[in-house]
RNA sequence: GCCGGGAUGGCGGAACUGGUAGACGCGCCGGACUCAAAAUCCGGUGGUGGUGACAUCGUGUCGGUUCGAGUCCGACUCUCGGUACCA
């Protein structure tokens, strides 16, 4: 027999051209088609795909092409995430213009995606670092900016003094700057932010719709990032003269064991009382250093200082000192805490360690609590004591009671509060989108009209310093003022990519609009699977949830249920590992997915990736196992053209072993369809693949007819259950099988019931729980009938012998067990 | 620090809702084909004891619930992701 070669090298290259004269996977709305809007995250372009690219791709590519195959109207495209830091750095490096760079990124990453024979419609792309993508978001920013929906405010960032730029979080290494290693200064600049915690109820809320299509896990992080508390907000006038120090706590039923205010470093107070004292001033300068993350300020060593300054106990009257700490936020409620050092851990802590009064005011369950001999504080709930009028009130009780204390006096009120803050967007760098805003010396700032859009970025720059070059360029810097004409200056600050990533899945249903979105939007809108990393679960996530409510409020999406959410289902997928850590440039550890095509081919490499791990877990990397996969795409070539288009009519009437098969290939077919859809196990329906074509390969070629034509039915059957995973190479065998549809819309196949029905079912008999035999029954066998007939079968003497049975469990399908004593 | 995951043979992983632990693949061992090798094909493969049918231990650690626990509950260890200016 001559069967060609399996080569993927000229095999593949050979589909994909077809599949891109016929234009196949082109999405244009099909009337009275379901839709089917899948899409992987668009990538940053780096430079190089990467292993996490390739499977990212390969997940959502098998969805898509299985949604095809169900009938499916599917659009799937693809673009480029292009503003961001990476691009600056190589200009530094290189020498390169950061448009250049990033341009010739997406021409190498374009031709590598292609391929990979994923299933785009290329003529959707977009890159996010072109003026017809940005120009919308500035649109945006100008409608929100009249809605009150941006605003500006100060806030603090990293501050590099020697390279006199600010700093990323992640360009703070042990509190110094990466590149000039000096140590990291916070500084206060006024950025502008979106005012997201006005959507933070919603948010909220709108998760408990997705909990049908997200995971769980991802539900929780979200939930807790926004972190609803329920609480109240509560007033200590200053001792001496005028004013308040307000707070927010969740545990208003300890504020009589409230011994000390602690306000942040940066709050006004503690700067002005900083003026009178200069050991104070020595403080707040040492706390202006280090890192602004949130993880650098929770693991530092807790330090504070008094401020010498004190307020009155709103109920008691009572004196308390202020002290300001190093851990206390400027920038999550109002920038000061009370602290119930009895009640709470870190109070506690900080109380032990500068030597303030401890109050005992919840009692708890256990034994009598006593201040000089606790050793760590008690957070739980109880009944009230030391707390006047509130004594005895349970936890629950008092905090209702003593907030209405406060409220009667004018001096606090119940009220909710959100970990979630307003997301800032400006960013002090060049290669981003340019906030559409101009500063003028008479008017302010004044936000660019309408008609002047797009505010375009410059992209003639050699870069030399980390410096944004548009501060330097009095092209882009001089403008008229819009409001009095005149001379004024261009705002130089660019917006976080976030914002990019946070409506491209919306665009890409209206690339070419001339408005920032029309009705295909809402057509294909939401978009049924989204996959991506679980890096993304809260930020990048929540932000599109939250820009998906902008678009409607600014009238672009339609204000209706199925809309509110951009992505219906979700999967985040794992990581790809090599010797049990990410890859990356810096550990060294990076297998190069080129070579990996080179050698093996697309769909080897796809089938590897989808085959090595369940999508949501991480993925172990092995150049071994590629060559499984590799091996497994021969054999099923082999396979198939040594039946060729031989296609017999499977007959009624089947002989034992035939008809043992045909349930082979049915249960197969049950399996690998249950698991391209729910949890998208691809490795188990790879496996069960697997398993059928070595039931298929033991069918000789001698074998009798009715034998044959199952072959047959199995073999068509897998070839199009692969296709999902191997697109290049079924299609050829399809063709070679005698079969004249397309693949690509080739209905997938279907369990026939009948063929799934079995005579006899064995059960496993055990015996105080441990597996003893195995026994056949027939299918219609009843728990009565087994239990005798296991209780009298030869085999099960010598376990009986001498015990008493206690109990007899039988579980249908499935198992015996007896309990002896 | 805080929030959310993960841990099963030599390796990647499987086990639907508490019911046969280790499917499938890799690796390894043995065999067939070959002058030989590669490729391919066939068989074996968790540990310990036994010639053997079999027995016994075994899903990160410790404890619990249950006729029965990888799966449920409690405590812990290690590890990964996020932590608001990496994307």
């Amino acid at each position: 027999m001559d069967i060609p070669a399996y080569s993927p090298q000229e095999l593949e290259p050979a589909v994909q051209k077809r599949w891109q004269e016929q234009q196949s996977f082109r999405a244009a709305s099909v009337p009275g088609k379901e839709k089917f809007y899948a899409l992987a995250m668009f990538p940053y372009p780096s430079g190089q795909l990467h292993m996490g690219h390739v499977r990212n791709y390969s997940i959502a590519d098998a969805i898509a092409r299985y949604q095809r195959m169900r009938g499916k109207d599917v659009l799937q495209p693809m673009g480029w995430d292009a503003f961001g830091l990476p691009a600056e750095n190589a200009a530094l490096k290189n020498g390169l213009a950061p448009a250049e760079w990033t341009m010739d990124n997406i021409a190498h990453m374009r031709g590598q995606l292609q391929r990979l024979g994923l299933s785009y419609d290329w003529s959707r792309e977009l890159a996010t670092c072109t003026p017809n993508y940005y120009r919308w978001e500035q649109w945006l920013f100008l409608k929100l900016w009249e809605k009150g929906l941006v605003y500006q405010k100060l806030s603090t960032v990293n501050w590099d003094p020697v390279d006199q730029t600010v700093l990323a979080n992640e360009q703070v290494v042990d509190g110094c700057g990466w590149r000039s290693g000096a140590p990291v200064e916070r500084r206060e600049i006024v950025q502008y932010f979106l005012r997201i915690t006005a959507y933070a109820e919603e948010l909220l809320e709108g998760l408990d719709t997705l909990n049908e299509g997200w995971p769980e896990q991802v539900l929780t992080m979200q939930r807790n990032w926004i972190g609803r508390s329920e609480g109240a907000e509560i007033h200590f006038p200053l001792a001496s003269g005028e004013g308040v120090i307000k707070v927010f706590t969740t545990r208003p039923d300890t504020l009589m064991g409230a011994t000390y205010l602690a306000v942040a470093p940066e709050h006004p107070l503690a700067l002005q009382a900083a003026e009178q004292n200069p050991d104070l001033a020595e403080f707040l300068e040492r706390c202006r250093h280090g890192s602004v993350s949130e993880a650098s300020i929770e693991t530092q060593e807790k330090e504070g200082h008094p401020l010498g300054l004190f307020v009155k106990h709103p109920l008691t009257g009572a004196e308390l000192p202020v002290w300001t700490a190093n851990f206390v936020l400027m920038g999550y409620g109002e920038g000061a805490v009370m602290s119930v050092p009895a009640h709470d851990q870190r109070d506690f802590e900080f109380a032990r360690k500068y030597k303030l009064p401890i109050q005992i005011v919840i009692a708890a369950e256990s034994a009598p609590l006593e201040a000089a001999a606790m050793t760590e504080a008690y957070t739980g709930a109880g009944t009230l004591l030391h707390s006047g009028d509130f004594n005895g009130l349970d936890s629950v009780q008092a905090k209702t009671r003593i907030t209405e204390a406060v409220a009667e006096r004018g001096l606090g009120r119940k009220t909710i509060n959100y970990r979630l803050r307003d997301w800032g967007i400006s960013r002090q760098r060049y290669w981003g989108t340019p906030i559409p805003m101009i500063h003028c010396e008479h008017c302010g700032v004044v936000p660019v009209p309408e008609q002047d859009l797009p505010v375009v970025l410059p992209t003639h720059y050699q870069l030399k310093d980390p410096r944004s070059p548009l501060l330097d360029d009095p092209e882009f810097l001089n403008v008229p003022c819009p409001r009095c004409g005149a001379p004024a200056r261009r705002e130089t600050d660019t917006m976080d990519t976030f914002v990019e990533s946070s409506w491209y899945y919306a665009r890409f249903a209206c690339p070419d609009a001339d408005t920032m979105l029309d009705e295909r939007a809402a057509q294909w809108l939401p978009v049924d699977q989204y996959v991506g990393g679980v890096e993304h679960a809260v930020l990048h996530l929540l932000y599109a949830r939250f820009f998906n409510r902008l678009l409607r409020d600014v009238g672009l999406l339609p204000a209706d249920a199925v809309h509110d959410e951009p992505f219906k289902q979700l999967l985040t997928q794992g990581m790809v590992l090599k010797d049990g850590s990410k890859m990356s440039k810096s550990k060294g550890n990076t297998v190069d997915p080129q070579g990996l095509i080179d050698r093996y081919g697309a769909d080897t490499a796809r089938l590897f990736i989808l085959f090595a791990a369940p999508p949501e877990q991480h993925l172990e990397w092995s150049d071994a196992a590629v060559e499984g996969a590799h091996r497994f795409l021969n054999r099923i070539w082999r396979l198939v053209h040594e039946y060729g288009a031989e296609n017999l009519l499977v007959p009624a009437e089947l002989s034992d072993e035939a008809k043992d098969l045909r349930r082979a290939v049915h249960q197969c077919i049950e399996r690998v369809s249950r698991n391209m859809e729910g949890r998208y196990h691809f490795n188990v329906a790879i496996a069960a693949i697997m398993e059928l074509s070595n039931s298929l390969m033991k069918v000789g070629a001698d074998a009798p007819t009715d034998l044959r034509a199952v072959l047959g039915e199995g073999l068509r059957a897998m070839v199009l259950m692969l296709s999902p995973f191997a697109p290049h190479m079924t299609e050829i065998l399809w063709e070679v099988l005698g079969q004249k549809s397309n693949i690509i819309h080739t209905p997938w196949p279907s369990a026939d019931p009948e063929a799934l029905k079995s005579d006899t079912l064995t059960l496993v008999i055990q015996v105080n729980g441990k597996l003893r035999e195995r026994m056949d029954f027939p299918v219609a066998a009843d728990n009565k009938a087994i239990e005798k007939a296991v209780l009298a079968s030869p085999a099960m003497q010598r376990h009986l012998e001498g015990k008493t049975v206690r109990k007899v469990i039988v579980v249908p399908g499935r198992l015996v067990n007896l309990v002896l004593g």
